[in-house]
DNA sequence: TTCGATGCAAAGGTTTTGCAGCGCA
DNA sequence: TGCGCTGCAAAACCTTTGCATCGAA
């Protein structure tokens, strides 16, 4: 049986020899409730809805510990702000980003997770991770633009 | 026969209706000199060298006309940085990074490449670019961490 | 009791913007 | 000649850090 997220970040943070708090908890917690993509900033307001003494710098704090424990993924979407995922009971997927409208679709295909394995040995390389951002129109912007712009 | 960079920029330029100045010349004079990957700030360094005159924010601001124009492209390290490398004359490439020691192997698979194509066309995507960065441990520091950290 | 965690505000680093003057087309 | 471009400095962002205090283990 798999560890539930809480147990998984309980055991991280014990094993780091570092404390459990309230806020931690609790910014588990929105972020598990989450979907998608949220910046730091995101979840800080969210997180202050109910417990509004929580301050930015432990939300920045938090996250960075969530990604360390492998419960969530960082992900660059290029605006500038850091957006986090969640990684637990989730699928791996990479992201097919739309330039025009911003839409963002998951996508998995399992031979090119294959070949990227082969290409990183060919290198010599030990692969422990991957990021891959496809970047198109989508078939709403596709025919905006063909529709006389 | 392949345009030069230089008639490529004009042509962009003029395309545009903006203007070419001495600055987007020598900035990309300078660019198109470096090799690798460089952060607006380094390469505004070096262009400080000869025109001592040039401001930062003219270096922001033609790279990103250089990218528009097709012969640079963004990349990040997830250094706090952007980074823009040379596209023109260059065969594409992805990257392959090293989480210990930083070092970057440009890497290329044609079978990947056509992969990335067909995912996106079963979204009904129209593919203009990608990005794939793939992380691991480099042969040197694979050996380093066997021998005992 | 100890040492990590927190909140706040200040600092840091990168990129953008406002503006008056300049210069390419 | 007009409008885009430039340099400068200020502003706008996102993120990190210093510090006194608090609290989990």
């Amino acid at each position: 049986m798999t560890k539930d997220p809480y147990a998984i970040f309980s055991d991280f943070v014990a094993r780091k020899k570092l404390k459990m708090t309230p806020q931690r908890r609790q910014i588990l917690d929105v972020f598990l409730a989450e979907e998608g993509h949220v910046t730091s900033e995101e979840l800080y307001q969210k997180v202050k809805r109910d417990a509004s003494s929580i301050g930015q710098a432990t939300v920045y704090r938090t996250l960075k510990l969530l990604a360390d424990s492998g419960l969530a993924k960082a992900v660059e979407f290029g605006d500038g702000a850091m957006r986090y995922e969640i990684l637990y009971g989730q699928t791996h997927h990479d992201h097919l980003i739309c330039e025009e409208c911003g839409v963002n679709v998951e996508v998995v295909d399992p031979a090119i997770e294959r070949l990227q394995e082969e290409v990183a040995r060919r290198h010599g390389f030990a692969l422990t991770g991957h990021k891959l951002y496809l970047y198109g129109l989508c078939p709403d912007c596709q025919k905006k633009r063909a529709g006389g712009l």
